[in-house]
DNA sequence: CGACTACACTGATACGATTCAGTGCGGGGT
DNA sequence: ACCCCGCACTGAATCGTATCAGTGTAGTCG
């Protein structure tokens, strides 16, 4: 089958009756350049007539740089949490101009994709070497971590998740708990979010005048949480603040297998409100965080981050509900 | 900062002493064009030293087509099952020059970001309007469909899928049920995997001199889940095959509400074997999929669709394993 | 010895956008 | 009458690659 010719900005400017650069400078709204108001219409009505779309392939080579924005992702489940964010976030960037797209990425073969689509920003959930980030930087790409802070590279989402961890504890502290306990997990990548919850719960225990929780691993394995729901017990723990869902869940089997229940024995209190949180047993107390707030911000971070002027001042971020459940 | 300019394949040729035009068809391995052995060597040589990378955007510009292959993904969560999926493929592709990059979509602003990326081929595991297929086609990109068959256009999935089905109802036959439900799940979206799945246990039920199966949806809720298992029990089912692990776990979750237990009231098998199937009560037999073999087949129906000469004869798809627990 | 072919390359152009450096023209100031 | 300036545009170069259409040399054949 033939394929089509393109319809070029050429094309339009022959229908409109001006120079292809005058095409230009009216589509991108060139600042500095006195066009006419009634030539720009001509020029909007051939574009709408022969539906003109820029070759992004054209513009990349000669700018050096695409729209795209790079969303880095380890190679972890995407709960309905991950993926909402990433929905917002690509509606939100789409909205200036920017189309987001996600590589899921165990090794390091990132930087061949980043040369091949020259990304405008690349937002980073996996973990980065910190020397393929300089490359990136050096090459006018705007690197978003989000993965840990590495040496003053600031985490947009650490102010969030400290929230986070700072919720859990204080709903802990509302029911009379005075020793905790936290669920960590195993999963090293998923310490972007860990850290900052944890020194949530930390500053809060503080803040409550409590001792500062016991931090145990939970094995996604019900002996080996049964093994860690016992240990607490012994400690005196009364409540425990799990990293996510996930890990609630493993803490709350762990529990029946020891023939503990919960929230009398030990209340649990996790993060995410999964869909599979109200057929824990007991229900399972949770955060739910607002992924729209959470895009917002990130969207912000990059606009910010690409000198557009349509960046917004971050609002404040009331991103998350407590939901309270039986399990604590 | 300057940004260092970029190793051009003329810079290459300068190095080499040789032109442009030959590096390009070394480069690209041109039939019928004969260089000597010792300048290719000269050429590598030089690109080795210079660090060169071709220019994708340049590349794209001239040939009309890039090197990645988009990945449409419909917004729901991606379990661990999904994500393995997506990675073997990313670096059964790879290995073919070919870039996979992700894009999760509710919408249908496919479009734009298909207009920008050109790419080699779209994998659509999420729906896509029959015209824009069309659009695609006509344009040069192969388009492979995993949603659903549309009118004649192959699923590739469909054939492995009805084996898990069908493995499923073997193994609740094996153990002697006669009467058998299915629990269907309620998202849409899932279609592509579910109907193929329902028919392999159709099948599988008329070759073993079964009922056809009783077909239910769950919904994810308690309650709900519990209605069903009675509903069953009603019209004397023994076992059901679940469309995957969430279904099967919330079945579980309600029979435990309704006073239920497995596999004694009912037995129940799931598919993909997620993380949290262990933790079921009690454990969940389940059918876990190898999606290293999945992703290999998906990989050659590209290659193939490519018409690259490096497309695979498909292997047998020997592509799944029963994995006994105490469910079923 | 001349025609022809095969070999191993090279020159120039096209892909479609952005952008620098003008160009012509009408009007205002002196 | 002259100069200058701002307006509203335009011409041409450029980004990096692929590829068509040659080009010069050496060897073969009759």
């Amino acid at each position: 089958m033939a394929r089509a010719r393109r319809v070029t900005s050429i094309d339009v400017a022959r229908e409109a009756g001006v120079s292809q650069t005058t095409v230009s400078y009216v589509l991108n709204n060139v600042p500095h350049q006195k066009i006419s108001e009634e030539t720009r219409q001509r020029i909007y009505a051939a574009v709408d007539k022969l539906g003109y779309t820029p070759s992004a392939a054209a513009r990349t080579l000669r700018l050096g740089r695409s729209d795209i924005v790079l969303l880095l992702i380890a190679d972890l489940p995407l709960g309905s949490t991950a993926i909402e964010l990433i929905e917002h976030l690509t509606a939100d960037l789409e909205r200036h101009g920017l189309s987001v797209i996600t590589r899921i990425e165990s090794g390091r073969t990132v930087a061949s994709l980043w040369k091949d689509l020259a990304p405008a920003a690349v937002i980073s959930f996996a973990p980065v070497a910190k020397e393929h980030r300089a490359d990136m930087r050096a090459d006018g790409t705007y690197v978003v971590n989000v993965w840990g802070d590495s040496e003053g590279e600031p985490n947009v989402m650490t102010r969030g998740q400290f929230r986070i961890g700072r919720m859990q504890i204080d709903h802990l502290a509302s029911q009379g708990h005075v020793r905790v306990g936290y669920a960590a997990p195993v999963d090293p990548r998923v310490r972007a979010f860990f850290d900052p919850r944890l020194e949530g719960v930390r500053r809060g225990c503080a803040e409550h005048g409590l001792t500062p929780p016991s931090v145990r691993e939970v094995v996604l394995d019900a002996e080996a949480a049964a093994a860690a729901a016992r240990a607490w017990r012994a400690e005196g723990v009364t409540g425990v603040c799990a990293f996510n869902d996930e890990v609630a869940i493993a803490l709350l089997a762990g529990m029946r297998a020891a023939g503990l229940s919960a929230p009398a024995d030990l209340a649990v209190i996790g993060v995410d409100d999964m869909p599979m949180a109200r057929f824990a047993e007991p229900p399972l107390t949770t955060i739910n965080q607002h992924m729209d707030a959470v895009a917002a911000e990130l969207a912000d971070a990059v606009l910010g981050g690409l000198e557009r002027p349509d960046a917004r001042r971050p609002g404040p971020p009331e991103s998350a509900t407590l939901v309270i459940r039986r399990s604590a």
